[in-house]
DNA sequence: CACTATACGGAGTGATGGTTCCGATTGTCA
DNA sequence: TGACAATCGGAACCATCACTCCGTATAGTG
């Protein structure tokens, strides 16, 4: 638990991209241009896009970069809950879907596309040393521990084979969308993505196998 | 080609490590020794293991280390086709096999090993950015090629499903392996590497699904 | 065993990238 | 509107790394 106690009466301050409390506008909106533009360095230079390079698209000055992220760090730590965020909602809502069996399809395609989008960063997040699994653990749990629920709930509807777990399904998922493929083929990665959710139902006798 | 012409009459010198044809003993073995080195020390430092570093692990100084590879990219280049030439011939049996079955299978087993083992090479090509799809293309293309006639054979024979090509499968095969399941959770890869070699067995009608 | 071509080691070089510092600028509040 | 405090910009700093150079050591040969 990072946050120590009382927060400022400011409960829902910046959705966006959660700013310190009380941010002077033009630093709010530097804060957003920094992440915007790191976004677009890491998938247009690769995972190690200089700092100089990332406040230049920014149209900022690196002093301006290093008030808003103490760290290069810093910066990916935050790109990761933004990129993450999203997808536990999402998860969390598929786990709630009164009809579980087609939401975890649905969600696991949707988590296929962010997935995909997220690889830029993971990349970078890789290339700078600090492993996903130590730092960015408590999000990355809470992640998985909302699509386990949506995987179990599915399991109960009867719409998915009972003998995988959250774990490979990740595995998979996750060597999937950080692959290459996913940026250099689209199409065979939507094929793959749905190879997977076929993989993930429960086998039925009599299903016809190949199609033409 | 950057090779003249007049090979010096030497034809197969050295099948260890493809050197040039006439070193000299030390120079030979320390060759060697570099390759090893960098192998551990990629696996172990990351993607971007600096030369000095491979160097003082092969106990060599760095001048050695240029006089053997005149670019760390060279160094990758054979790190490259070390690795690949021997799927490309496990892929070739197996494409021979009067099984071709069960040699497709236990193929895509054995890829998997050695892909991830594979894996902090490709990590650090990528690092370094020449990408695979130009420089190495000529022999991860011979790998792709063997790999497809293994796959047709094992067709024919109504070991595998049609409906799946080199493409899907060498995608998931190496999104798989380069993820770092493979070094992270052992069991779980293996069980992944299994559940794909199932899904590529032609479905059957009225094969019972879930193992309880 | 002596001699020479070849290989060796490691200090030195230039470039790149993360981080700091401080004078100029600008938003905000009275 | 005026003044203060926070923010801005980017030059300067230091560490890291790929790569070069040259005096020294050694393998191979007559």
């Amino acid at each position: 638990m990072p946050e120590p106690l009382v927060p400022p009466a400011v409960p829902p301050a910046a959705a966006a991209a959660d700013a310190g409390p009380h941010l002077r506008a033009d630093a709010r909106r530097n804060r957003a241009a920094i992440l915007a533009a790191a976004e677009e360095a890491f998938s247009t230079l690769g995972p190690d896009a200089p700092v100089d390079e990332i406040a230049r698209r920014a149209r900022v000055g690196v002093g301006t970069f290093y008030r808003n992220f103490p760290t290069k760090e810093a910066l990916l730590r935050a790109m990761v809950v933004a990129h993450i965020e999203p997808m536990v909602e999402a998860a969390r809502a598929a786990a709630a879907d009164d009809q579980p069996g087609e939401a975890v399809f649905t969600l696991l395609r949707n988590l296929a596309r962010e997935l995909s989008a997220f690889r830029p960063v993971a990349d970078a997040v890789a290339a700078s040393g600090m492993d996903v699994h130590a730092k960015g653990g408590a999000t990355s749990d809470r992640l998985l521990a909302a699509v386990d629920a949506a995987l179990t709930r599915a399991k109960q509807a009867g719409a998915m084979r009972l003998d995988v777990g959250v774990d490979e399904v990740a595995a998979m998922m996750g060597a999937l969308c950080m692959s290459d493929i996913a940026a250099r083929e689209p199409a065979t990665f939507h094929r793959c993505v749905d190879v997977l959710c076929d993989g993930l139902r429960p086998v039925r006798a009599g299903t016809p196998g190949a199609r033409p």
